[in-house]
DNA sequence: CCTTGACCTTCCAGTTACAGGAAGCACTAT
DNA sequence: ATAGTGCTTCCTGTAACTGGAAGGTCAAGG
């Protein structure tokens, strides 16, 4: 297979592909004539770093948890950790996110969006000593 | 006031307001020593910047926001429009993340996270013609 | 007067995870 | 032979900074 081939069922970009051979999850050997040549190892590989990085997982992540899905002997424990903390960040981004979206809600309904110049927005914003909200 | 003044006063630091110098953001007269010098009105910017971006709003839609802010001729659709775009975005982002919050969640509770080497976790990224979730 | 230390300056590199595009070779079909 | 598609490498750019090096400036103390 080529690479258009295992992007199109990985559902990877083929630039993507080769981005991760630079940085070396992946190894493809080269054909003679300089191509890609990417096996079922390989295409389950891709499929599972596209599955991983769907999930949100950072390339480290993703490199460590190949490493551990490779590594017939490794204890769950070691993948329950790195998905645990990065769940843990997942949740402490989607509070803040939660936080920044009703202070703006707030501030949108209060806002009357018309020709008018005076915006609760941007006084909220502009006012001295006051805090927004969303730290 | 120097630079380190209006960092600590208004709470970002001094590469940063270098870097919004840099972009246009703000425009600190010279003092001939070649030192920044800030007036109470590039404070007062400075704050409003820091705001408007803890409520993550991008570098350019700060740049519009600041242009509103000082142009007393606005109307407040304007400003309206731009924070809405903009909590639209959030929102999109959070119900993103909370899908995948949700699949991990599932997982690592279902990973014994023990000794042993079976590990749904692994298995659910590596599994052929399964989706995990949060697409 | 000299030094020390804190503060300021510019510039360069690195971060994350790629995407876009140019220049050029390889392969297939007509 | 040629056209079209696919592959290659290499360079640049993204967002919004952060860290660090090399060096000028200033106020205080000895």
């Amino acid at each position: 297979m080529n690479i258009g081939d295992v992007a199109a069922r990985s559902g990877l970009p083929a630039k993507t592909i080769r981005y991760y051979e630079d940085i070396g999850l992946v190894m493809p050997p080269r054909d003679v004539n300089g191509y890609r040549v990417f096996g079922p190892r390989e295409l389950h590989k891709l499929t599972f770093l596209a599955r991983a990085r769907a999930l949100g997982f950072s390339i480290e992540d993703c490199r460590a948890l190949l490493a551990l899905y490779e590594d017939e002997t490794r204890s769950s424990a070691e993948v329950k950790a790195i998905a645990r903390e990065h769940l843990v960040r997942i949740e402490s981004k989607v509070a803040d996110l939660q936080a920044m979206a009703a202070t703006l809600s707030d501030l949108v309904d209060r806002c009357a969006g018309d020709d008018r110049p005076d915006c609760p927005i941007l006084s909220s914003l502009g006012r001295n000593g006051e805090r927004v909200g969303a730290s």
